[in-house]
DNA sequence: CTGTTAGCGCGTTCAG
DNA sequence: CTGAACGCGCTAACAG
């Protein structure tokens, strides 16, 4: 059992102030139980050998790590970090650490790492999970867990709901004269994809649109740049796809076919991570990612406290960014 | 000292399984201490109570939590991700978990987070530090450290050169014809920034071109945009930008002013993290950020394996990418 | 090969 | 207000 832990201990310190062990445990934790004085000189004790508490052994004995672990379907995709950024600064607020866990949009790995997470951490939080309902649910029985853009009764969710950006979205390509258009789906394990599915959906059947939906894919640049072919095939003159980033991999793809964008054909986006850093500027649905991740943060941090999960479901509304892929119908 | 875990506990085995405790211990680690029959019984019991080893406990007793930090001063700059997921991807392999903090490119902040983590892992990766030598140094004589765009002697670190695909840079201008070039300067504390800047001066110096450094910036679009201004006055045909975030705000500035890219101005990025979504396309300095990832911890795991740091300094070389915001210098 | 026995470092009773 | 003693769950010596 060799360490090369430098580890002052608690003891250590004791010696060095001349007490007992439970004294500088409690100069920690309750201060308030000693004198001010002793207080003083045990701190003082401790500066002097550079005592550090060992997390783990604090862990072990009030079953508090003070972790928690935020679990994601693809770090690269740029939704993403500004809701890892937003977890992380929330949990910091309560001092509270963050394991992240990247899926790569696999299933099992995404079991995997809950798995392996639940073992070190006080709670999670799961956004755009690509698991089955049943094994989420087995999960969140085993630690307090909040979801990001998944709906599961019973578990604390927060929802970014796109459909609202997607029916304006609809609108605004109506309001220009489209009337048959394309809706590029996302994976089908994915809550946001069957919502935006849906929202498009039923606002075409009250404006009298068309919706061709095209088979599921993993977003990426690549998937949307392969698409292409299928989307010209259909005669529609507009398309919204299911996020910015198979949005992009289209516009790429239509430019290569010199199909002139807004001029003879349609794009709009979902989330708004690119900005306007397309060419032309890729018209999107809002994304309220950070507030989702903040927002989750704050519901799993009031679940550790009162140590009871509560029913909670919020949802953030969005809306259509209107930019330059969006133009009047070809004649 | 109330607990809400389930914790079926190593004793509880035992005493199904009609064992000692040691022994489903060994069954767990060494499981060829015992007779396969013996791990068998004990696996079945453990299988039929749900028993789940305890990370904490084990952290404890043994003093290896399995566990790495990774710190990166700015999650959302797309030059981190990949190599946040490479790392991710690499420390699985151990059966690693990984921290991850967000410093926001504040020094105080990377300090807080290497301390704070400092106390649960077993080493850590630092990637492009914004802090001083001496406090790198000091955490990194607490745990194995490996550091990612730093080059602190005596610290294991991986460096991507940036230097070579800059000189590219500058003999590819200059073989266009420009003679006047700005360097958009980034943090002071960045390593990178430093390599950057003096690869172009040497380069620069070589080829009889003259350069203008404008003042460091916290590389943003943002900043980028601003500093159009100051790039105009300086009279230069050609900047190279410390990255492509800048570059992006800065493409965005000059098309403002309806200077024409690259018929007036060229303009370089670096760490190619856009492809060619900006329009025109960026030319850029590659990144090989992943493979950076993955190598620092591929050392550090080497260094918690052989107990020992030694030395090492590995460099990735870069080159540049020509895309369509490079063209002859103006007459 | 297996059971017994100490701790790992800390938080928290329970007496003083 | 303080010190002694126990236990968190597990691992690693040491016996047998």
């Amino acid at each position: 059992m060799i360490k090369r832990d430098k580890g002052v201990t608690i003891s250590q310190v004791a010696a060095e102030a001349g007490v007992a062990r439970s004294s500088v445990s409690r100069a920690f934790r309750h201060p308030d139980m000693l004198l001010p004085e002793t207080v003083e000189r045990i701190m003082k004790a401790a500066q002097a050998l550079g005592y550090v508490p060992n997390h783990t052994a604090r862990a072990l004995s009030t079953g508090r790590h003070g972790n928690i672990a935020l679990v994601v379907p693809d770090i690269a995709n740029p939704f993403f970090p500004p809701l890892i950024a937003a977890t992380q600064l929330e949990a910091d607020r309560s001092d509270f650490c963050v394991f992240l866990g990247n899926t790569e949009e696999k299933p099992a790995q995404e079991d995997k790492l809950l798995g392996r997470f639940a073992g070190q951490v006080e709670g999670l939080v799961l956004a755009s999970p690509r698991l089955s309902d049943e094994r989420i649910l087995a999960h969140a029985a085993q630690r307090p867990l909040v979801l990001i853009n998944r709906d599961i009764k019973g578990i604390p969710r927060v929802l970014i709901d796109s459909g609202s950006g997607v029916r304006q979205a609809a609108e605004h390509l109506a309001e220009l004269g489209h009337r048959k258009i394309v809706y590029v789906n996302g994976p089908h394990t994915s809550w946001s994809n069957r919502e935006r599915r849906s929202a498009l959906r039923s606002a075409a059947r009250k404006l009298g649109l068309e919706i061709v939906a095209l088979p599921p894919i993993v977003p990426t640049y690549q998937s949307g740049h392969r698409t292409v072919d299928a989307i010209l095939e259909t005669g529609a003159t507009a398309a919204i796809a299911f996020d910015d980033i198979t949005a992009q991999g289209i516009l790429a793809g239509l430019a290569e076919y010199n199909v002139a964008v807004p001029e003879r054909f349609s794009l709009i986006g979902c989330d708004d991570v690119l900005g306007a850093v397309t060419y032309p500027a890729l018209t999107s649905v809002s994304n309220r990612s950070a507030e989702a991740g903040r927002l989750a943060v704050t519901l799993l941090m009031e679940a550790l406290q009162s140590g009871s999960i509560r029913e909670a479901r919020y949802v953030l509304e969005t809306h259509l960014v209107v930019r330059n892929t969006t133009g009047p119908a070809p004649a």
